[in-house]
DNA sequence: GTTGAGTGATGCATTTTTTGCATCACTATA
DNA sequence: TATAGTGATGCAAAAAATGCATCACTCAAC
């Protein structure tokens, strides 16, 4: 798409902050792509940068624009994956952003399933908070979304949800393994290890202990989920993760004991896209899937 | 937007099927424009017209693209819109697809309205009937659309709609003339002009008549209202029309009663534009004005 | 202050791309 | 079977984009 070469410029441009650092990205001199700035400026009718002292800054039309640029970038990909899926071969490249909790077995067992299926569809994934993950969204860098107890939820446009109850996980070898169910006051007699604050079970916890006049002091607070589930497996200590994130038969070592929804209600773990896109073929089918496979692991 | 032109060349081709006649529009020669064609099929990767002995057609995949390249036009001139705005004046280009009883009183008055503050927007108004307008949406061949008992709405998303209740108009003269409100069996002891059938007016008539058991026998049948409103003034007959497409201090001679909602239970007129299309402001702003102008003219 | 390293802008020669002309191969229609 | 229409293509000319060298300017460090 030589045609659209200038927008990859302007966006060069944005995000090195300077034409002669963006000419070495573009493979062009600073000389080229200032005088092609200029004449798209010209053309456009209202200049897109401002020149400081120190380099280039999108103005507010510059903003305006770059919107434009990424949203019909985005479609001409949407595009490409429908004309690919006219002649039989589904083709494209599919962008998640998802809540951690995915990533371990979940993600993995879908994309490959997805990919034997249809081997020229990619994928990129990037773990991203409830805030970043629909920032993304809004930013063009994913096409999906997939997100446990979501922030705001205004440009998020919810493809699918299931309900995730949570669990507690421990070693085979805790006092507590072999329950049917767990209340939160007898985890508290153990030590626990918890993801940090900003992750979505660990609000849904510390608002179940506040409603107990509680507060949770975990013998462990890390951002990594493997470091919850392999601290809980080899220590004596009491993680939580949702069910979407555990895997039975890849842990004969590990127990997953619900805890009782009278004391935390669980959350929801939501599918979703930019609100009023229309998503590639490849997205869109994955998204389906995906779908399916959380409907049916609920039951 | 130099870099936009294949897009224009693509449409070219597609609207006259054939790459010479294109070419005079384009005031290219053929040539030229035949090695554009097949260079933008090769960076797109694959071909988006099929070649007939007569000519050329879009194929799918160039109906898909034709689709992208109208919207990405639409956005570009909303990016425009909002541009202008940021510096204080507004600029753009506004395309309305409405019923006909809007042209004459109702969007003249609310386009030379606007205008008076943003001289720098222009109008383009075309006559659509309920089915048309929807599809203009679609082809983005319209920003709004102003219809009165639209049939789809798929495609529509509405911005405002105000109920239209039926009205008879007639010569002061007329016999009925003076009255507070008329039952449809009066009007049918004389002569009546109507609309065509494919018209949301006469819709609603023949549905209230059917009740009735009666058909509408009319003496005059037309596509143009405003040839109801002239032969209701200066004939003995009764014409029917809704409320904005009227206008009591521009026809003195004339009577407007309204049709007892008993018999005809009126419609309502919707404005509106394409679903999840994000307007320029230009169209936007006009939307509003329009949607004040339709309450306030009700009350 | 002075200096130096960074920025974007610009004149000019060179390279690359696009265009126009002439012509070919093909196909319906009269 | 002639004819008028279609798209495709080789080649030279025109136009556009690029690269190099250099200017004018700002800011931070000395």
């Amino acid at each position: 798409m030589r045609h659209l070469m200038i927008y990859d410029m302007i966006e060069a441009v944005h995000r090195s902050g300077s034409i002669r650092k963006a000419a070495e990205d573009t493979n062009i001199t600073a000389s080229a792509l200032n005088r092609r700035i200029q004449t798209f400026e010209d053309e456009f009718g209202s200049e897109i940068f401002e020149r400081l002292p120190r380099g280039m800054r999108l103005n507010p039309a510059g903003e305006l624009l770059l919107h434009h640029i990424r949203q019909q970038r985005q479609d001409l990909a949407r595009v490409h994956s429908q004309v690919a899926d006219l002649s039989g071969v589904r083709r494209g490249h599919v962008k998640i952003a998802c809540s951690q909790a995915l990533l371990p077995y979940f993600l993995p067992r879908e994309i490959s399933r997805y990919r034997a299926e249809f081997p020229n569809v990619t994928f990129t994934v990037n773990v991203r908070d409830r805030i970043q993950a629909e920032q993304d969204l809004v930013n063009f860098d994913s096409d999906l979304a997939l997100v446990f107890e979501p922030a705001h939820m205004v440009d998020f446009e919810v493809l699918h949800a299931v309900h995730q109850p949570v669990m507690a996980l421990m070693s085979t070898a805790h006092p507590l393994a072999g329950r049917e169910s767990l209340r939160l006051r007898d985890c508290m007699e153990y030590d626990l290890v918890l993801p940090a604050p900003q992750f979505g079970v660990r609000v849904l916890l510390d608002q179940a202990a506040a409603k107990l006049g509680r507060k949770l002091e975990p013998a462990l607070e890390t951002d990594s989920f493997d470091m919850v589930r392999h601290f809980a497996a080899y220590g004596q200590g009491i993680g939580f993760q949702i069910p979407v994130g555990l895997n039975t038969l890849a842990r004969p070592d590990m127990t997953f004991v619900p805890v009782s929804e009278r004391d935390v209600l669980g959350g929801d773990l939501y599918l979703g896209h930019l609100r009023g896109r229309t998503l590639p073929v490849a997205a869109l089918k994955f998204a389906h899937q995906v779908a399916t496979a959380l409907s049916a692991a609920r039951a």
